[in-house]
RNA sequence: UGGCCUAUGGUGUAAUUGGCAACACAGCUGGUUUUGGUCCAGUCGUUCUAGGUUCGAGUCCUAGUAGGCCAACCA
């Protein structure tokens, strides 16, 4: 077996710099810490895939580390929600992991720190306090606390974590650089007080620590080696750095922190905030509306982890803005869906055929290939009569030779089933076509091996047999967004460019296989696209998300007209 | 009136670290096909600008330009 030479990105660029100086290989290792204050979305799965491939990559453990320290935005319904999506996306991480497991730890160093002159308690208010930090241009100035005794300081700690103070009373702040250029190093806060119980804790704390202080000293308490985060990260690694240094043993592992472009995905938004405010007004239904870049709204519209791990893959990882286009993802989840799923026949926009030379009343099982592309699927029986539905779109009275579909005096073949040619039609009193006549070759059944059934027709339509039909409600999404960027215009806000029709609900008439489909089933519509069945199907009522529609030339074809 | 990051086809990412700019998507043209799908073949098109170093620069240096990030008791 040879193995394609893939090419690195920067952050395998970085790793194999640091085996070639000298890291044990195994000493790598990696985690991915989402906050649990909501839904994991496609940028998350970018992430996820990043370390967890790396962990793959290297066969090195990596950790699921929930950075757990804002009770207030935390709770552990989004814990459940986060762990199923990333064991649905195919990946199992070494131990679970939580912040708030170190909060002794972090605060026993943070004692330490206190003792040794690099920590202050300031008991200002946080208006005081933004005004003395200065801004990008002008250095900050020193807070009238910055100079409290080590004793001081100590017990004020100590009564900020007995309970004795106020929220916003007291905070303990590092003591760094009020003139740095980089504000973060301005005296930044470590813990604040929070009377608020936690989702693993409890009350046992009304301390919490701050992201900057928490993110790092956990990765060094895991002997994470490489650290990976976004860009808007970076100015925060000076500090990261400067945080791991007061307690950092040089027999252990120095975790590092390398910082990657987010990716955007074109036509849709990836912030938790935006999402949720999308759920919370009733833009979509909730944060799995298949509407939802998010991990559970794709899964939902019928993304297979698969697809999305392709997506991941190609479309890497560096360091500059970036709009990836959604096609991109749709290219992936078609490209899977291609090899696995099953092919059936639907109508959803039907017009009545009727085919006047068959005996009313007669019926047919015909043999239906299950999918071409894997020949051990098999097939199935799908029953012909002498009434179906067709697409409106695949009948025009008359049309010109590159419409290879039905018109009247010319034939069209009807998949897995006869050569129908066209005779007439019947309208209703504004015009609209109500039903076709036509007449079927009986000896042109497909697969009988006739010369007939082996003529070339130009056309191939997906039919079902009106009585036979099971009703289905169909639901077809469209964008969310019109414009593609919808969250970087200056003077608009993302809400305005929504979609107003991004759900449509239809009836669909499918064949009779599917009535014994479950939920998650995912599906080919013949010629139409793929479908996946919805959780809201019940006995008797059978829901289809349309995950995505084929390429479709003709649609290009007509545009371009 | 600051600091830091980034700049390669329409999009995303590579380039053996200074040595013929490539891969995927999208587009276009053909072929195959009982899905206008799939598949196959072909084609289009790229190093932000100006200097510099070098036999040689996408890669290094300088300046400029453009975009992004930074002043939450959020992460």
């Amino acid at each position: 077996m040879s193995e394609a030479p893939k090419s690195l990105n920067f952050i395998e660029h970085i790793i194999e710099e640091d085996l070639a100086n000298g890291f044990p290989k195994e000493r790598l290792r990696f985690r991915f810490p989402p906050e649990p204050n909501g839904y994991l979305h496609i940028g998350h799965a970018s992430s996820i895939c990043l370390n967890f491939g790396l962990g793959l990559r290297y066969s090195s453990p990596v950790n699921l580390r929930f950075d757990d320290t804002n009770p207030v935005k935390e709770e552990q319904e989004y814990v459940d929600a986060i762990k199923r999506d990333v064991k649905w996306l195919g990946y199992n991480w070494d131990t679970e992991r939580y912040a708030s497991d170190y909060f002794q730890q972090l605060y026993d160093w943070a004692v330490q720190l206190i003792e040794e002159g690099k920590a202050y308690i300031d008991s200002q208010s946080s208006e005081e306090m933004a005004a003395q930090k200065g801004t990008p241009t002008e250095p900050g100035t020193h807070s009238p606390y910055r100079n409290r005794t080590i004793k001081e300081n100590l017990e004020l700690f100590e009564g900020m974590k007995q309970g004795e103070f106020e929220e916003g009373s007291h905070v303990l702040r590092a003591k760094i650089d009020m003139a740095s250029s980089n504000m973060l190093m301005r005296d930044p806060i470590m813990y604040r007080i929070l009377h608020k119980a936690h989702h693993r804790t409890s009350t046992d704390w009304c301390i919490y620590p701050m992201y900057d202080w928490t993110h790092g000293e956990s990765d060094y308490i895991e002997q994470v080696s490489h650290s990976l985060c976004t860009l808007e990260f970076l100015p925060h690694r000076e500090l990261y750095d400067w945080f791991l240094d007061q307690v950092y043993d040089k027999t252990k592992v120095r975790p590092k922190q390398r910082e990657f472009a987010r990716r955007n995905l074109s036509h849709t938004v990836v912030s938790k905030r935006k999402l949720l405010k999308l759920v919370d007004e009733g833009v979509v239904n909730s944060w799995d509306d298949p509407r939802m870049p998010t991990i559970s709204g794709l899964r939902r519209r019928g993304y297979t982890p698969e697809s999305i791990r392709n997506f991941a893959d190609t479309i890497g990882i560096a360091k500059r803005d970036n709009l990836i286009d959604v096609s991109l993802l749709e290219f992936h989840v078609r490209e899977h869906l291609n090899k696995v799923a099953p092919r059936v026949m639907g109508v959803l926009d039907p017009v009545k055929v009727v085919i006047t030379n068959y005996p009313e009343g007669k019926e047919e099982w015909l043999e239906a290939e299950n999918n071409p592309e894997d020949v051990s699927s098999g097939s199935r029986q799908v029953p012909f009569s002498r009434e179906i539905y067709i697409e409106k779109d695949d009948f025009k009275e008359e049309a010109n030779r590159k419409f290879f579909r039905l018109k009247l005096g010319s034939e069209v073949r009807l998949k897995n089933a006869y050569i129908i040619k066209a005779n007439s039609c019947s309208k209703d009193t504004d015009g609209n076509i109500t039903e076709i006549q036509c007449t079927y070759d009986p000896r042109s059944k497909s697969g009988s091996g006739t010369e007939e059934s082996l003529r070339k027709v130009k056309g191939t339509l997906h039919w079902v047999s009106i009585k036979h039909a099971l009703e289905a409600e169909i639901r077809i999404y469209d964008r969310l967004f019109l414009d593609e960027s919808p969250d970087t215009h200056k003077d608009k806000d993302f809400m305005e460019f929504i979609n107003p029709d991004s759900l449509k609900v239809i009836k669909g008439y499918l064949e009779p296989s599917l009535k014994n489909v479950e939920i998650q089933d995912r599906v080919q519509f013949q010629r139409l696209g793929y479908f996946c069945v919805d959780q809201d199907t019940s006995q008797g009522n059978l829901v289809f998300n349309k995950t995505v529609g084929l390429r479709d030339t003709w649609a290009k074809i007509q545009q371009n007209n």
